[in-house]
DNA sequence: TGAAGTGACCGTAACGGTTCAGAACCAATT
DNA sequence: AATTGGTTCTGAACCGTTACGGTCACTTCA
């Protein structure tokens, strides 16, 4: 191959300079600063850079020099791939780049494998910040990367102290979903919740796990749920919860299962999130059981398929706590740290929820 | 507040090796070859850099040594947000994301906005390669990336000479449908077509631009429409196909309500991708006609909402596309380039097609 | 006892830029 | 003639690492 005859090495900005007979600087200046040299001289260099096929300044020790890398990493909970079937981290990673492409940055996707505790690529991802998405209090890459000397902005979860921080407030969203089952009569209900830490339970959850739970969200949407239901007499120890540590569908159906085998007299299934509640959904169709009128299921996030569902469910801003995350990360001009966003929610009111046979107003005024 | 008072620099490997009184090397090989040091020394080395608050090596530093980034650079056709929200795109990002987590390696999504022509930002790319996804053949970024001298994948379009590319045969692909819509009994059809160049033309497409169109899959599956009817002697220039510049449902079906106007007695609408077909065949039905009793709608993708809409359309590999493009591009042990994998298609016949009124047998054989 | 290892560490030279304080030059003003 | 100001370009320092080719003391073995 010709090609391979002159493996000259690429040129750099002192090659350029060499050639032409100026210095590095006003070969940088050609970029840089055009108003820094005469526009004849510029054109020679460019005319110059072209023909030596120089490709311009190296990003990479440009990043070194001035200490911006021009992208800020984002780190999740799950496999990189997973962020892209889960409609919500979906709906975040859209609001994410929004904000990323406003001030012209790149987002750079971590590949942290929450599986192998392998922090190294935390210490590569050449950053001007991060961005952390729902990870567990004690994941190994969260540590990694606070470590780094670079802003970070942290969605959902972990709640800490000195770092900036974009959610909503999940206890008070779920109280508020409970409250409406409660008006409608519920009070014999079972829970399907979401990983309650980082070492896979699919099972029942003890209540122990549930408050020592590592993940704060879901700690925080079982103590709405309990904190509603304890007001008007349940014995929270005694609801059954089960717990799925995959985030799929099929995680809600055989968790549903669970749960209604352990008490079929349940008239509620609340689930904390919409992916699990839609098949839950599909197991109690499957059994026979026809929603709302046999049984209530809930959801929680609001995402499209939850509402093509009719899901009753919680609906969060996804889109926008990604958008909030960039911005609060690449707005390093207010310097009032830490700083915390709390977005609103809103009770959806779908068709799966109902008052239990034998209504709220049959238990009180009599049939 | 405390934290200002010691604006110290931050700790670097040099002021480390001050600090422990060894060499640089030595701190350097503390993290990245611990069997070339004493275990006790490394063991110091890490305690005094935690005692400093020194985070390990600085990524693009080391970059700048290793000439390695460690991530891969991602050009998208539209706006990085867009990506989020078309189907096809998700698919392809995740089996993306799955080759590179295989490989450990970050995923750079680079602001490319198709608006302004602002190439800064595939200059600033700190990458080691970069996948093209489905951009026009006149696309200043990809230009752009070509100039970085650093392999690069060009998934979908366009197609080069010396550069590598992962993806399907799109004209046979809608060939193919093309001769099932063919062996119907449709003669008489309209089409219904994603952008062609980086105008706007949200209106018809005369032959010309068809020909000239700098989208090369568009322009492929347009050639293989009008190779198959051609060949049934259908004059081509006689069929209304209409482009939309956006695309989402709402484009589709208002270039399936201009194609209707133009000619009411067609009896397909060949959308060229499922986006499209879905707004079509909303916009169809909004007109009273039963699909496929009154009308045959058609699409190509194969995404999901495809599928549950019964569409017939053209699936395509999506997530392995992305998976082959990302191979194609870590494995540069394989130096024979340019390589191309096309993938495979798949013909699904849904329930949107049939015999239009007046079925291929009666025009044989006759009432 | 001398040659040949071996393990532990170090010095120097890149890597490819950016930046800042001037130098050199020229024209215009005082 | 000296000063000022502006434009254009340069020299040297610096960014924080890692690669490469050593040195040096301490075994080991014939």
């Amino acid at each position: 191959m010709a090609r391979s005859m002159h493996v000259r090495r690429p040129a750099t900005l002192a090659s350029l300079a060499a050639e032409l007979g100026v210095s590095r600087t006003t070969v940088s200046n050609a970029y840089n600063r055009p108003d820094q040299l005469s526009p004849e001289l510029r054109r020679r260099v460019l005319e110059t850079a072209r023909r030596l096929g120089y490709p311009g300044p190296d990003p990479v020790a440009r990043s070194l020099r001035t200490r911006k890398a021009g992208a800020v990493g984002l780190l999740l909970t799950e496999n990189l791939s997973y962020a892209f079937r889960d409609p919500a981290a979906i709906g975040f990673l859209e609001g994410l780049a929004l904000a990323c492409e406003d001030a012209g940055t790149g987002l750079l996707l971590v590949p942290a494998n929450p599986e192998r505790e392998d922090v190294a690529a935390v210490h590569r991802a050449g950053v001007d910040g991060f961005v952390v998405y729902s990870v567990p209090d004690d994941d190994p890459h969260l540590a990694a990367v606070l470590e780094r000397p670079v802003p970070t902005v942290v969605c959902d979860q972990p709640d800490l102290d000195n770092v900036d921080r974009v959610g909503i407030d999940d206890q008070a969203a779920m109280h508020a979903l409970a409250q409406h089952l409660i008006s409608l009569g519920h009070r014999r209900v079972g829970v399907v919740c979401m990983r309650l830490a980082r070492d896979r339970n699919d099972d029942f959850v003890t209540p122990e796990r549930q408050q020592a739970a590592h993940f704060h969200v879901q700690r925080a949407r079982l103590a709405g749920l309990a904190q509603a239901f304890a007001s008007v007499g349940v014995e929270w120890a005694t609801v059954p919860v089960a717990e799925r540590f995959d985030h799929t569908m099929a995680s809600g159906a055989s968790a549903a299962a669970q749960v209604l085998e352990r008490d079929p007299q349940i008239t509620a299934l609340i689930c904390t999130s919409d992916i699990l509640a839609l098949g839950a959904l599909g197991e109690v169709q499957r059994r026979g059981l026809r929603v709302p009128a046999d049984i209530t299921v809930t959801g929680f996030d609001g995402i499209r398929e939850a509402e093509q569902a009719g899901l009753t469910t919680v609906r969060q801003p996804v889109l926008e706590k990604g958008r909030a995350a960039g911005k609060l990360l690449l707005d390093s001009a207010e310097r009032t740290r830490p700083r915390a966003v709390t977005l609103s929610t809103e009770l959806v009111l779908g068709a799966t929820a109902a008052s239990p046979r034998g209504t709220a107003e049959e238990r009180w005024f009599g049939p």
